[in-house]
DNA sequence: GAACGTAGCACTAACGGTTAGGGTTTTGAA
DNA sequence: TTCAAAACCCTAACCGTTAGTGCTACGTTC
């Protein structure tokens, strides 16, 4: 029943105070635009804006919905029989090779300045390792020979890899290096 | 050329700020005590206890310091030739005790309660990682053997099994079961 | 021990993110 | 057509935090 204009109409408002508030940004950095200015810009009121973005900074991490689902399926939509970990790094290698892309650049240096959004990126990466060691718990192929501590343990040490590997100076190599440490790991049990 | 009376006073001060603080906190709960309550109670000037402490948190989280020191030591200050592994076990264990005795227990169901208490010890526990991180890549019995990568990682693991261990049933038998797997992840490179 | 520099604290006023309260228009459905 | 709800608007405020300014008590120096 949905596909209505009235959602049409609230996706392009969200798009809308997405994209001027990212723009905005980045022409005068994070913490020179206030919430006014974005509201005004989009022409729309404070309240709206807040009714589609909880927060300003969840208007920089505007798709991390993505990053979530996308690791969570790597476990639950792999082939039959394949091993988990090899599956998660191949899915850890495409992430950071789509961040640490040149198109990426300006937004994570602005992130990367911003005391506050980074601590927001914390956090919702706490959130996703909580969600994968969820989703590795719930495997039905692993969760007889391994306990929930394992499995939990593992979805940060695999969360870990991506913070990691975002920093280092050659991402693909450090993807790699932490997560031949973590087979051992995922092996030791 | 310290321990004089302003040293004493401005000490005073901080305290009765910060037990002020956590007596209130505690009392009402954090979301519903104010900046200003405190202020107030403990009299002093808003502006004083943010001279005091860098944010509202920061009254919660008051000794930090030493959770970052400790772990350090336990890096730095190991028998010679003592493995790292084991050695931060300890250490882990020590702080995990310490940390899920009863008398902790209100303290930590505060934090638990509020998202941005939270949030806080998130982004406290990932400066400890980087700052363990640095200790680690910094021991001359080990850098020789490991890359700064490797280090880092470890750094991260080690403090995930914390934060795991804390939300654990069985919160020594998760640190122990982590270690395990730390221990394979250290050995394989 | 008198004078001086400064650390510690107070006060006011504001800034910026966020929310409550209450109203208006638009939309989908009955 | 009618109606309920969704989306939006506006105003005014709350709360953490900071700038600006000045006062007072302490440590130091001569």
């Amino acid at each position: 029943m949905p596909t209505g204009r009235r959602e049409r109409k609230k996706a392009a408002t969200r798009q809308k105070i997405a994209d001027t508030a990212m723009r905005l940004f980045l022409e005068r950095g994070y913490d020179a635009v206030g919430i006014r200015d974005v509201a005004e810009e989009a022409d729309v009121a404070v309240t709206t804006l807040f009714s589609h973005f909880a927060s300003k900074e969840a208007l920089v991490f505007e798709r991390d919905d993505d990053f979530e689902q996308r690791v969570t399926r790597a476990v639950t939509d792999r082939a039959p029989n394949e091993p988990l970990v090899p599956a998660l790094r191949r899915e850890i290698h495409a992430l950071v090779r789509h961040c640490t892309a040149d198109s990426a650049a300006p937004v994570w240096r602005m992130i990367d300045a911003s005391p506050a959004l980074r601590k927001y990126d914390e956090s919702m990466r706490l959130r996703h390792a909580q969600t994968l060691g969820t989703a590795i718990a719930a495997d039905p192929g692993l969760s007889q020979a391994r306990s929930e501590t394992a499995c939990r343990a593992t979805a940060r040490f695999v969360i870990d890899a991506y913070a990691l590997a975002r920093e280092a100076a050659d991402p693909q190599a450090a993807v790699d290096e932490i997560f031949r440490m973590i087979e051992a790991a995922w092996e030791s049990v």
